[in-house]
DNA sequence: ACAATATTATAACGACCGGTCTATATGCAT
DNA sequence: ATGCATATAGACCGGTCGTTATAATATTGT
């Protein structure tokens, strides 16, 4: 018999929204029903561990729309600063927009990284992705592989970081800042090749 | 009367600590009272407006703790990539020690940016607060008010990042990463000087 | 049409939540 | 000792939480 409802993909899609937005504790099973207008019995149905696989599986979802995003954002130049750079200015439009979403999943990572391991480690795997996408496209411009590696991790923890403050201060002053900055850093690196 | 009890003390550090290490929406009052000791009376005593008083309160106190923390840290070496990388270090031990305390406020604002304005305002003070110690110490070295103010958002927001990284991964991988490629951006300021 | 399977629907449960309230205890000054 | 102000103590409340259970309904294939 072939699925032929939404309501796994509807669930799906809002505990992705909200549990990145609000968190995973903040967010109540009921409040995701409501709003996708799933039944409840069809929540277990589909995730019969119940909220932690649901979160889960959110988690997966939302990394593989960041990934998209970064890769998305990365393609559109083949010089690896602007390229990292406009993709910087995507999140800071979509922060200005209000839309939190897609953007990080600091928040969830934050919250679940000693409560749950199974969504901690989804959380490390997605961070390990976001960063695969920054290397490669620093190795295929030509930095040593350990080089790209360094540099990825740190323009990985400076978007997290600028992210947070940035929704903190209700400006995207800091995320502008940290675009620029590292530009700055990687110039250092591609210029003294 | 004299408060001869420590009700109010001990209610405040410890929601301090379980609000910044679970966070706000996961720590419960009653978790909070058990750990203390205090009576749930005193709590509404001396916090009438509730758990939202408590958890201004408690971020104040982790503000003042972790600014002291980076003037202490800072006040290491006249040299400001060492003293940031020693600061940097001293974060390190203390997430290696287990111990995630007093080190950063980004669940406390990443959880509750959008669902309280007295603790998100709260949080960008505190996150102001941070900065301002960095600039000093950059303008005290010599770099003019407007690029010590952007580095110093830079040097925040990675090591916000980093630590958000860190503890997901469990590893302090991300924060020595962090130091080493601060060290270059400042250098590249400094020596440019 | 029927059987098997998938999905929905919803009441109920125990646990926990933040907050309220009132009686009592404590401390201090007279 | 008494009275007043401060602080404690803990029962209670209505609400929400995540989960379970079960019956009803929908869907699909033969």
């Amino acid at each position: 018999m072939k699925n032929n409802t939404d309501s796994k993909e509807k669930i799906l899609t809002v505990a992705s929204r909200l549990f990145q937005v609000k968190g995973y504790n903040a967010t109540g099973l009921n409040e995701i029903l409501k709003e996708s207008g799933a039944p409840k019995g069809s929540l277990y149905y589909y995730f019969p561990d119940g909220k932690e696989e649901l979160a889960l599986e959110a988690i997966k979802l939302s990394s593989q729309f960041i990934q998209a995003s970064i890769q998305t954002a990365l393609a559109k130049y083949s010089n690896p600063i602007e390229a990292i750079q406009y993709n910087i200015k995507c999140i800071i439009e979509s922060l200005e927009e209000d839309k939190v979403q897609n953007v990080s999943i600091g928040l969830l990572a934050l919250e679940t990284h000693l409560s749950s391991e199974p969504l901690r480690a989804a959380c490390q795997e997605a961070f390990y992705a976001f960063k695969n996408i920054y290397t490669e496209k620093l190795i295929k411009n030509g930095l040593p592989k350990e080089v790209a590696q360094e540099l990825s991790a740190v323009i990985l923890a400076m978007i997290e970081g600028a992210i947070t403050i940035s929704v903190t201060q209700k400006n995207v002053a800091d995320l502008i800042v940290a675009s620029k900055q590292i530009g700055i850093l990687l110039n250092h690196y591609f210029c003294d090749q």
